[in-house]
DNA sequence: TTGAAAGCGCTAACAA
DNA sequence: TTGTTAGCGCTTTCAA
């Protein structure tokens, strides 16, 4: 038999104890065909006969075949792997958008390479590695991940897709809320509501989330006449947000309205608030947040809250990934996902208007 | 020049449009030596003068060259991916496990391929995809996930550690926590706080974790001559504990001491008995529970906990990631990593003893 | 529909 | 220390 040689290759015994994988080549032997003819019966639509894409099957089975999917992308030039970096972990938004993504991408047909980078952005070391396992595009969870560093993958080739993050001045495919509209419908819903003295908890300054939905609340208070809200920042970090929150609650002048930036800094605002300073939040001082993460419809908290909706906001992404990396187009790089106001209990609910209760 | 008839092969002109890399082979031609020195270049304690290391690392920097780590792979029968499997990703406990593993991982020279599965155990799929990959080994980091799987794995050449989940009729290699101590100590407490009657929130039943914590909870109960706990099970779920709870608490006798499998049920549990029931978590009834995540910490909770430390879990996983994988030798299979009571005021706190408030 | 043959980009003997 | 050469396991022409 022709392979005999290769059955007898130095580098097969060389090969590491236990980690002897059939290949397509034992395939072939004991199926009596060839290599190419099991690589076919293993490439979708590639054209075998029944009759041997059977007799492979069988083969493969016995053998225990799985194809080494990393000498399959040698030659196609596409891995089916997508590199993910996701920031602010601790925050719920974002296993809630690794547990949908991971299942949309499984179902589309990619893997995730995971990248957990911490607060500061010295993402640079895990992009180098990246490069090396040539994903097929990268998605970047992140409020925080620097689009320049986007516009340097896409100078190697690589897709790039910011997930919750909008650079206004490059043109990188990004998927987010609705943040200013968010800021705004909060600002109203808190004008409608009666309140006087208005706040604002903000998160990390040059996040485009930040700045946006800052920007939607500052612009309705302004245009209903109102002054600037006081301002903190917490960084999007839960601790810089208990802090912020101590410095916004212990003016004179206490605000009776407070909109975070994020859920996650609300949940820190309520429980200062409550705890610590014995504020009854939802009647002397209303708290809003933004996301509606799952521990906001918790009892404990009840926040109000601008929805942004993971499910949506991941089928858009994976959209936009089938875009981009089959059909190598872009037309559309920013889709906003629209949300809404989930109103709990956290904060003061208006008498009249649209607004109603979400969920009791 | 030798190289020029690979410069115009054909697949060169095939290729993805803006996806044309430099390779090893383009590089040796701008720095006019051949391809492996290229190759030794980029190989840890490979033998390059430094004369032709430089030309070779100016020329690599000038056409942006990354070697291929797929390629190197297929030669090396090293991936450097590690499949890292997670479920109830929206249990705190596994995100903040993600966030240090990743980390960890990352400084031993490895990329995470990720998988998140869901409550139930349809791994098999993504099990599959895992072995496409050649991972170098597969971490379990899941209470849930079958034991059976692992051994699948381990069939195939692919080491598996699970982390937080042990096997005792296995002998695949397992991280875990203080389990049955934890649970020991946590009744020892109870005991020692003056409880009468005493409940257990299971979490999900075949799970090594639950049967230790409650294990060790009962044998102490039992030792002091205590009836056996009421129980109910939550199953490692936020909304069924909630049920659960609803049910232990409901009873004519209610318990005064509650012991969760598990934090994140802890926290469901605390918020079921204080804003349904009214009860006055810390006095009436006391709720303990077992991780120590982040959530415990806040002052909406303050719970009483027994603590898994996630650094030293993962320091553990990454040794025996070594152990394993270079020198193909396994003589722990279980490393258990010691954790200790957290005394918040979600408990009575006993008035004479070893215990002590942990942060106040 | 099939097999032979030529690579994909790299590492690792082997000689020089 | 270097270049040559032979693969790693796969896909993909090209003929038959």
């Amino acid at each position: 038999m022709k392979l005999s040689h290769q059955a007898k290759s130095r580098k097969e015994r060389a090969a590491k104890v236990g980690r002897r994988l059939s290949t397509a080549t034992d395939v072939a032997a004991a199926a009596g065909v060839s290599q190419s003819a099991v690589s076919r019966t293993f490439t979708e639509g590639a054209s075998v006969s029944k009759a041997t894409r059977d007799r492979v099957l069988a083969a493969a089975k016995a053998l225990k075949y799985r194809p080494n999917q990393m000498a399959r992308s040698l030659m196609t030039n596409r891995s089916f792997i997508v590199g993910v970096a996701v920031t602010h972990i601790d925050n719920q938004f974002y296993p809630k958008v690794l547990e949908v993504l991971s299942e949309a991408l499984r179902v589309a047909g990619y893997r995730i390479l995971l990248f957990v980078t911490h607060g500061t952005v010295d993402f640079d070391p895990a992009l180098d590695e990246l490069l090396k396992y040539r994903v097929d595009a990268l998605i970047l969870a992140s409020t925080s991940l620097s689009s320049s560093l986007a516009e340097e993958c896409r100078a190697f080739g690589v897709p790039v897709i910011m997930f919750n993050n909008v650079d206004p001045n490059s043109s990188i495919a990004s998927i987010s809320g609705e943040n200013f509209v968010g800021g705004r419908t909060v600002a109203e819903f808190l004008v409608a509501g009666g309140h006087r003295r208005f706040a604002f908890l903000a998160g990390q300054e040059d996040s485009s989330t930040n700045q946006l939905r800052e920007g939607g609340y500052n612009s309705f208070l302004a245009e209903a006449g109102l002054p600037r809200p006081m301002r903190a920042n917490g960084g999007f970090q839960f601790s810089l947000a208990a802090e912020a929150t101590r410095k916004l609650l212990g003016q004179k002048k206490m605000p009776d309205a407070l909109f975070c930036a994020n859920d996650h800094m609300a949940l820190a605002a309520i429980q200062v608030a409550r705890q610590e300073l014995g504020i009854d939040v939802g009647r002397t001082l209303s708290v809003v947040g933004f996301d509606d993460i799952g521990a906001a419809a918790w009892p404990a908290f009840e926040l109000t809250t601008y929805s942004q909706p993971v499910d949506a906001m991941v089928r858009s992404t994976i959209d936009l990934l089938h875009q981009i990396v089959d059909e190598r187009k872009n037309d559309s790089p920013l889709s906003i996902v629209p949300g809404e106001l989930i109103v709990r209990t956290s904060a003061r609910v208006p008498k009249r208007g649209k607004w109603l209760y979400s969920k009791l």
